[in-house]
DNA sequence: CCAAGGCTTCAAAGCGCTTTGGAACCTTGA
DNA sequence: TCAAGGTTCCAAAGCGCTTTGAAGCCTTGG
């Protein structure tokens, strides 16, 4: 909220004087910049809109010279087909969808925007729009159908997905491509995804540590309804019960991955009596604030505590490589949600253009990359 | 990238079996998980096209009763309207355009999908699609042109005008609506803008910094040619020469505002021989790495360097309000970037809604909060 | 009883594109 | 020279909605 607000109207009236017009501009030929429909410049060509829009549309009955003509005249005339003609015509939108809940644990958040560069990249190069919906979480649901079903979109990325999402059956009887990016329980309907290993990524970071000494560490996890925070939680528990040891649930947090959350649970771990030596964090976000909490308590990352971090390679912060001597200050599990949301428009894209195929499936294992933040258990 | 990729492939074909049929379940009257039309649904009736679609959309000249039948039938038979039908009959695309380009230093970022939230809940609320396109710099232009010429949007929000930005004119031309988030120096063309009065933010942080006795600071500013960035230079330096100092220029700098950024300079200008007493940031995000780095050096925010940063108030992040004894951490101006995407949502509704009326224009003025980052200079 | 006038409803004409089923034209080979 | 076969182009039928112009049906008052 803006403590104050000052409104200034300035004059001039930009809209008007542009819109109509008619056949002037295209009589004589100029630049114009009316809207030109296929009509028009078929007429103007002496062709039919048919071999126009052939020729347009790059189909091989129609003669190249003929292609060259129209094209140089759709450029002339500024010609742009209409997306919603187009739309209606084929029962294509040529368009994907995002559904974003506005709750408090799936905002539209850092690692959210990465992905969607990602997947942005791909629908630009493909000749597909990205709509986004940004919807509060009790019409989610709806909201897929309706976008489905109005024929908006031509199919869905499912973000962020529960252990048991609803999305997932409502989407495949819907009929609509999609493709989640994560995974879910569902045994009943078979359906496309892309994941990273968080199980194993989890369990190696947790080995590590343990090869290392430390023997009370804390998992500051995502929030575990969500399916990878859950296998993350599985990786690190196994780890532990590898070696006959057990994980300390009282040291197993599980919440929106934002920079506070790694600053409070660092002020709660550290105060206890006999705190951990290591923490395992879900995001670099909450390693951030956990760092910042460990500065105000005189502790030194590396050294009285060791940090592990999933670094989704955001890149804003791009920390894991800029620290001293070459070596990047998180110790990290790294895989780029931007490349996966790129992935994941691809597989989109493939589906579509491809449909009836299969559904498909791939994992991504995390790159382990040791940084300065890990060391011996102090004794 | 991944370092291994396990691809997998399920069986069962989901989207088979889900497609055609036609009246069967119409006559029977179920639910039906086909699309309807408009004329199916008026056949099912026994009413016109005209009065079908009148009813759905509110319009006087149809009697209530005839209403509540068409609902409840429209609902049963799961009825929605097609999009681009819709769009191509009125000429509007209910949808907005996002055109961010994928460059170093307009990347997707964080303080983008804060303000895509905030626009996006504004959309949402008014039946209106968030579409997004993600360009490489050099075609930017063009995609303006034809996401308006091919009718697929009906206005745009421009993101990080330049101080010359050749946006303006060009939308301006096309005839479409569109609001700025921030400003430019286009005497020559009005236009709808809403910025938050970054030059009076800094001027007064600066002030601020001059009361408590700092002499030598420094200002970690976004591209300064980026117009925001500009203003609050000009604010920065504003405050200097009211008192008769003048700036240091070797202590300003201009970049992108991610965390390593603030990392870097904190590490160059510390290192100096008589370094800055205090620091204006543009942006939590290089703040951060500020903090990282005097850490890493042994300095103490609020006493051994003061620090002021501009707080957009991104959702993930909120140090703001979290510190000890409830006094936030960062002495900051702050104002939602959030809430400014609100408002230029709606700012573009509203010229959408009443075309022809004049630009619209809003300051906002940042809130000045002191936190325990700043405090008297060191002698 | 009839005309005026308000309520309801309708048929049909677009919106601008794609695409089907031909037709016209031009090249060949017999 | 003519039929066969390619090549190039076309007219027209949708796609599913909105909207115009008009008509049918009631209720009223004169």
């Amino acid at each position: 909220m803006p403590s104050s607000v000052a409104v200034v109207n300035g004059g001039l009236d930009l809209l008007a004087g542009l819109v109509d017009s008619s056949q002037s501009a295209l009589r004589n030929g100029s630049l114009s910049r009316e809207k030109v429909n296929l009509k028009q410049l078929a007429q103007e060509l002496g062709l039919s809109q048919t071999t126009v829009s052939r020729a347009l549309n790059g189909f091989p009955e129609v003669s190249e010279r003929t292609r060259e003509r129209v094209v140089a005249a759709a450029d002339r005339l500024n010609y742009r087909p209409s997306a919603s003609a187009a739309s209606l015509a084929t029962g294509k939108a040529r368009t994907i969808g995002h559904v974003v809940p506005l709750a408090e644990h799936m905002m539209i958040n850092p690692h959210f925007s990465d992905f969607l560069a990602g997947a942005g990249e791909v629908y630009a190069r493909s000749g597909y729009e990205m709509l986004i919906r940004v919807v509060s979480q009790d019409d989610e649901l709806s909201i897929y159908r309706d976008l489905a079903r109005t024929g908006r979109v031509d199919g869905f990325v499912v973000h962020g997905p529960m252990n048991e999402d609803p999305r997932i059956p409502l989407l495949a009887s819907l009929g609509v491509p999609f493709v989640v990016h994560g995974r879910c329980h569902h045994s009943s309907t078979e359906f496309s995804w892309m994941d990273v290993n968080n199980r194993e990524a989890f369990r190696r970071a947790t080995d590590f540590l343990l090869d290392l000494g430390h023997q009370r560490m804390a998992l500051v996890n995502g929030l575990e309804t969500m399916n990878f925070a859950s296998r993350r939680r599985v990786g690190f528990e196994e780890a532990h019960r590898a070696r006959g040891l057990e994980a300390d649930p009282s040291l197993i947090f599980s919440r929106d991955m934002v920079e506070p959350y790694g600053y409070d649970v660092g002020r709660q771990i550290f105060a206890k009596p006999n705190r951990p030596t290591a923490v395992l964090l879900s995001s670099v976000l909450p390693a951030i604030g956990l760092v910042r909490a460990m500065g105000e308590l005189g502790l030194k990352a590396g050294e009285d505590v060791s940090i592990i971090v999933f670094d989704d390679q955001l890149s804003f912060l791009q920390q894991s490589g800029d620290g001293m001597r070459g070596v990047p200050f998180f110790t990290a599990m790294r895989s780029s949600i931007r490349a996966a949301g790129r992935r994941v428009a691809e597989m989109l894209m493939d589906q579509i253009n491809a449909p009836g195929g299969e559904p498909a499936a791939e994992l991504w294992e995390a790159e382990f990359v040791v940084g300065r933040s890990t060391g011996p258990a102090p004794n």
